[in-house]
DNA sequence: CATATATGCCACCTCCTGGTTGCATATTAA
DNA sequence: TTAATATGCAACCAGGAGGTGGCATATATG
């Protein structure tokens, strides 16, 4: 991907609400245990927390609103599934941003030898 | 960088304040105007958004705070600039997850072919 | 059917966040 | 020195976030 078509890609604003549901600890958790590929019911994602499960499930609520993740009724409980999407984004946001700067940085680094 | 290098190199339960920091509108604004690579007073970066001074200074401090940006005192006014390293960080913490998950996904396929 | 399991929904609580205003302090300019 | 500019600091406030418990509902299981 070049970084033109990158920059076009990323809009910023919209980047917030997902910074804003990955800027907890137990939602971090969550997420590195989803990143193994598997699903795992709100039970299941329950163990190994000091939350109950009401707390485990507000979390999920918030990283599925940011459609970090995605929920799949199976039976009687419903199963949670990574969504690598939103993280590339990300990803590629950070990648903009501080090449951005690291050009800027470039430019008067030019400027100044230039100038001096 | 190695796949190897990144995973170690990222520790995940330190990236939750930074994504918290970026997880406003208003903080990614500033950061934006700051990639650009100038450094801006406290009140040239009020400039343009509904804040009060005191509102942006606020924020500006959040973001200090997860070492996104520093600030260096200039006669009266203190200069503030970004901090490429965190942003980098995060670049490689959703690099890696993400890719962690299509790897997973991909052993998944595999594993399925193999069954059936 | 009766019971156990998994979840959803709601009320409630506390603390933090985002935002404001007011005033004090430091520095530049006339 | 006096005035204007740039910032720092503290109090205050409304609303949201994170967490809990209680109870209802749906689905397996014996």
């Amino acid at each position: 991907m070049s970084q033109r078509t990158r920059s076009a890609a990323v809009k910023w604003r919209r980047q917030a609400p997902i910074f804003a549901a990955l800027g907890d600890e137990t939602r971090l958790a969550l997420i590195a245990k989803l990143s193994q590929g598997d699903r795992h019911s709100i039970a299941d994602l329950t163990e190994g927390t000091r939350l109950t499960r009401q707390g485990v499930t507000k979390h999920l609520r918030v990283l599925q609103k940011a459609r970090l993740v995605r929920s799949v009724k199976h039976g009687r409980e419903s199963l949670f599934e990574l969504d690598p999407a939103p993280l590339r984004e990300v990803r590629d946001y950070a990648d903009v941003v501080s090449e951005s700067w690291d050009r800027a940085l470039a430019r008067l680094r030019a400027f100044v030898e230039e100038d001096g």
